[in-house]
DNA sequence: TCCTCTGGATACCCGCGCTATCCAACGTAG
DNA sequence: CTACGTTGGATAGCGCGGGTATCCAGAGGA
């Protein structure tokens, strides 16, 4: 198909495909002539991901073409592809305040080492920012306590194992293993949030009139 | 304490303290004369929050002031209070695609009657889209099919409950709400995501050499 | 007295995510 | 065989978000 095609079946227009082609978020089309390009299923496939993950997940541009190249990757070996496609999700750890938060990399470490988890690639670090933020301000973030939300973790990774297609299928691997980070994310944020509003006129924290 | 010691301990440059100033997102502090205001401890708190929403939940300022301004609003009963806040730290929907959602609409307004819960604020239009984004990519969205992401959710929100003060403390309340949603929500992703690291590599999906 | 620091306002800057403009090579209608 | 709309491709510009930098006048300490 030709670019006016994949606009108007992605819904995105022209200078946008152009703008993530120059960015290199979108591959060529394959060039018959000067100017002449075809584009096929595949695009529209990727063009539809980027546009998911900029609109819901509001995944920046340069974390979504860090994301694309680990997939894009074909020396990456599965694993790491997935920790790569991971740290390309997650917010940038260099933005943080660097103040001294050993403490919470040795909590991090303390979780990752009871749970007999290893951390490839800079989970741990994205961990550690996490309990560090919590500390700061003032809510608990012993590792003790963090029971409950491990439990959900691993129930919620179980849930998505199965999703996840063959290894050989590495691209549909790694993007499914994302999005089920950032969308069921976004949608587990959600219904907490719905949790919450309606378990506050419930019989726990009443409201004293 | 003056504006420079405010600095140093929050670990902030006075330009940016000036610049949350200026946004509304820190209270002025007590004017004492033209060239002298006195800031307290409220103010270093708030401080404190404003950089860890910035940097550990990336919330733009604007949604960091929508809650503030929430928070200080004594009007607000706390149910819209909470709401209210729940919006500010959620993703601005009017940025999202359109197109035709309605099918997601009802598949929210399903979950919610299933749940028997109400949606005050537009927690069902954040559902609707968490809900689009896994359909345009073809991953399971249905009501049924989201069990276990429900189980958590309750788990966590029963689990952050106790740590809700009484409504009383009205700012202490949505804050902790807000927080437990931005920061616990970060940690979790981040558990799964390990989870899912630690998974692949075991008796789950293994990868063929 | 001078020198520094303060609160406060204004102007400026940089990066991100697009948009708009321009151009030359097609290719199809008439 | 022209005329005209499309295409790929490059370059420039724009609006916004989140700060920085500059300037100023009033206080206050050495």
């Amino acid at each position: 198909m030709k670019v006016k095609e994949l606009s108007v079946r992605a819904n995105v227009p022209i200078p946008t495909i152009k703008y993530y082609l120059r960015e290199g978020l979108l591959p060529r089309g394959e060039s018959l002539g000067e100017t002449k390009a075809e584009y096929d299923e595949g695009h529209l496939a990727r063009l539809r991901l980027i546009r998911t993950l900029v609109e819901t997940g509001e995944v920046p541009i340069a974390r979504i073409r860090r994301l694309l190249d680990a997939i894009d990757d074909e020396t990456l070996a599965t694993e790491d592809l997935l920790a790569a496609a991971m740290d390309a999700a997650a917010p940038d750890l260099r933005a943080a305040a660097r103040e001294d938060d050993s403490g919470d990399r040795t909590g991090a470490e303390a979780l990752l080492g009871h749970e007999n988890w290893k951390s490839t690639s800079d989970g741990q670090g994205q961990l550690a920012r996490a309990l560090a933020g919590l500390r700061r301000l003032g809510l608990p973030a012993d590792p003790d306590k963090l029971g409950p939300y491990l439990d959900a973790a691993k129930a919620i990774a179980g849930q998505q194992r199965p999703l996840l297609p063959v290894p050989e299928e590495r691209a549909e691997f790694a993007l499914r293993a994302v999005l089920g980070s950032v969308l069921y994310g976004r949608l587990l944020t959600t219904l907490v949030r719905l949790a919450m509003e309606n378990a506050t006129s419930g019989p726990g924290v009443t409201r004293t009139p």
